[in-house]
DNA sequence: AAGAACTATGTAGTCTGGCTACATGGACGT
DNA sequence: ACGTCCATGTAGCCAGACTACATAGTTCTT
């Protein structure tokens, strides 16, 4: 019962091929196919089937998968526990996130984990478009996500998400609009504008949707964009509304925008770290983490205290 | 961060040298010397320091011995899915007992583990006042202990505990004998007659003090037998009374002594199924534990109804 | 006080076992 | 039917964990 072996099923159940497991674990197929076997043969019972070209994991693979992750928690765990004990997180931290998120967290976070010697944060951006969040982290050691509230797209895939913060979603307006006075907005007030919309499949499309089933009207969306930066430099040149996020937005000194709480709509997003469930034992990985969280809550804090 | 080596180094945390780690993986000290010294390298601060010609764990590799045994859980845990998956516990199953709960439970379990085919149980047994029952776990993969309510000697040695029974001690008096109609007894009927005792240490031994407690008077003890059979022969011959565990006794046909049970007095014990953590989750040991449970509570309820 | 008996640990050499490189044999697309 | 993508066999290499033996330190004995 090796937990070599075991890592590699594991691997299998999360990538889908030998091919793409070899890739991933510096092996050739060869190897990877030759411990498998190895594997099936101490277990007694097949583990894998065949299925066109590539392989599947049978009932008996997918739990001896699931308890090799069990394995490789407790594992990471013990090497938090030396960690601790040499007090210092080191080693190289993989991180995804979407431009918003970067924007507002990461140059803060890094700054705070800069005194961290030995400690390497390696990010990148994707467009959340594009980006299948659960999928990335097989990729990623950290995989920064959104989602509106209740909408857990990732719920039961046996990832673990750590809360980072709640951004409100704000309605953005010229500041020269008819509506730019006002403390706060309702949904009637809105409805009528002429919109600046995400992508059609994008979570905050929700909102709009909330907006139209409130008042049973329809809105009017002209265009649909991914950046938020473009959205907003629409908003400014006065061709519609839009919903943008208070904190990420709100970096914008121009003036020639006003963000308005909407009223009685569920208009927020959870920001979350995604991690592999073995991943996120890792101290240096948790200390990224942290240090993400207490940027959050201290924009979240700066923001406030803006405001009031 | 290998298992096989964190695995040596909770063997040390357990037998405490490096030459009994050796005996007991059928190693030689060198090679177990070897490897303990490369994780200490791959951990970058000593685990272990010289204490006389023995050796100690520093702080830093008790807790990574500790975290040692969640890794061993978890392995476990996983083979005794698929053996779950190939539907039997196979394997060998060792255990001590101290002798009447030997008696007791063991032929009728052993029974009903016979079609377990590839299961081995391989029992010993041991006495209760020689043995140290949390130390025997390393030898056994199950020890069969009793303790009296409130003591747990194993308690915070981080040792799996399952309860299978609890058993009452009665006194035990010859058929003749003046209280033998009594359908119970209190303190102050029993004290001022002679008694058989156990040596000195045993658990047993606080419920006469009990007694004594309460009455205020001090109990005549003439001889102290750890062997059951050998007090139950006293008991029979009229030479005294004496505390008999219900269940276990009762297997005596002959009718030359009688039961009565206890008034007002703590006067039971717990027999339990001590573990090594691992060992506790692998089906093998898990299957036998399930059939002494078994057979104790059948033991009970055969019990109570010929009393009824 | 000196040796015997125990501890751990170095050193040299052996051998198991997981790897790479290459070749083979199905399954899918065109 | 061919090329391409899979997984998987085969042969041989090499790291790394072991044994056997030697060494050094500590404790108990006589």
């Amino acid at each position: 019962m090796d937990v070599q072996r075991l890592e590699l099923l594991r691997e299998l159940a999360v990538r889908g091929s030998v091919t793409a497991v070899a890739r991933a674990t510096h092996r050739t197929p060869s190897a990877v196919s030759q411990q498998l076997k190895v594997l099936e043969r101490e277990a007694g019972l097949p583990l894998t089937e065949r299925s066109g070209r590539g392989l599947v994991l049978t009932d008996a693979g997918r739990a001896l998968a699931a308890s090799a992750t069990d394995i490789a928690v407790a594992l990471e765990r013990a090497t938090a526990v030396w960690d601790t004990f040499r007090n210092r997180a080191t080693g190289d931290v993989s991180l995804v996130t979407f431009p918003t998120a970067g924007q507002m967290l990461l140059p803060g976070a890094l700054q705070d984990l800069a005194d961290h010697d030995g400690l390497a944060v390696h990010c990148t951006d994707m467009d959340p478009e594009l980006s299948d969040f659960p999928a990335l982290t097989s990729e990623y050691d950290i995989v920064l996500a959104h989602s509106m509230r209740g909408q857990h797209t990732w719920g039961g895939r046996g990832l673990t998400s750590v809360p980072l913060m709640t951004e409100p979603l704000d309605v953005g307006l010229p500041t020269g609009h008819r509506l730019a006075t006002r403390a706060s907005l309702g949904a009637a007030d809105v409805v009528g504008e002429t919109w600046i919309g995400v992508p059609l499949g994008y979570p905050f499309g929700r909102i709009l949707h909330d907006i139209e089933l409130q008042t049973g009207s329809r809105a009017l969306v002209t265009q649909r964009f991914a950046d938020m930066r473009l959205i907003e430099s629409f908003i400014m040149a006065g061709l519609g509304i839009a919903l943008v996020p208070r904190y990420t937005s709100s970096a914008d000194p121009t003036g020639r925008m006003v963000l308005k709480p909407l009223r009685g709509l569920d208009a927020e997003r959870q920001i979350v770290a995604l991690m592999r469930p073995d991943r996120a034992e890792r101290l240096a990985v948790r200390t990224v983490v942290e240090a993400l969280r207490a940027r959050a809550t201290q924009v979240q804090a700066e923001h406030a205290a803006a405001t009031a």
